[in-house]
DNA sequence: CTGTATCCCGTAAGATACTG
DNA sequence: CAGTATCTTACGGGATACAG
């Protein structure tokens, strides 16, 4: 309420800023967006995204703290791990979205040109 | 479409990462959820967000690049430079509405409390 | 006021190899 | 397969001082 009408001024910044720091990094929001469309195996996400898995690790650690993703040990032979999306991080699916889209946009105005397998914007994040 | 009905399927992940190139760090989304709330002076911005003059005029600098903010240079004596969002910009309102959005979300999930002036959840970013 | 110039540090993140 | 251990590099980002 200092200089502008309304509410909330310099509180929406920190509030991007609390959402900068939970997906900081250009991995998170990327993991999130493939766990959105289907669960993954450790090595299975490593290959799908193309990330190291010294930096996949990492990632998913932090993201298991804040409760965005889900672990599960399976009992196969050798033991494989699943890793999925929770209802905490479904919440981030706006954000997903969004940058997606503007991705595809952003695109189209930088490189002038669409994407080669770009129907008619799918939007097909929560469609697992 | 290798493993998941539908479409662009490796493509999301590119469109969100494309993203993230041009909104990386944790400087870029915040000078602009205050741009999209009004233009702001180089001085002005940088106390309103807590930004040393050095790192806000590196991302000042990429964001005009990118066509996210424009630069305008007042007459006045001594002379001040203007900083606003552009049309480009704009369309990038959907993204830090939604990571406004989730940081107020999960602010209350964490903290498990609201923060002071926040009456109803304002949402008042294009709103200058 | 609007920036720039240094100096400096912590960490993100990649490469590679290895263990259970 | 799922992860860990090093080692190394690049860059984001802060402090401070200075210039136009």
């Amino acid at each position: 309420m200092d200089s502008c009408p309304g509410n909330g001024p310099k509180s929406q910044y920190q509030a991007v800023r609390d959402t900068l720091d939970v997906v900081s990094g250009r991995w998170k929001l990327v993991i999130l967006a493939a766990l959105f469309a289907r669960p993954f195996r450790f090595r299975e996400l490593s290959r799908e995204i193309g990330i190291t898995p010294r930096i996949l690790t990492k990632e998913l650690q932090e993201l298991e703290q804040h409760q965005l993703v889900s672990r599960t040990v399976l009992d196969t032979r050798p033991v494989t791990v699943e890793y999925a999306c929770t209802a905490h991080s479904r919440t981030l699916l706006p954000v997903v979205q969004a940058m997606s889209d503007w991705g595809y946009l952003h695109h189209e105005v930088v490189v002038g040109q669409k994407r080669p397998d770009d129907p008619a914007r799918p939007s097909n994040l929560g469609a697992h």
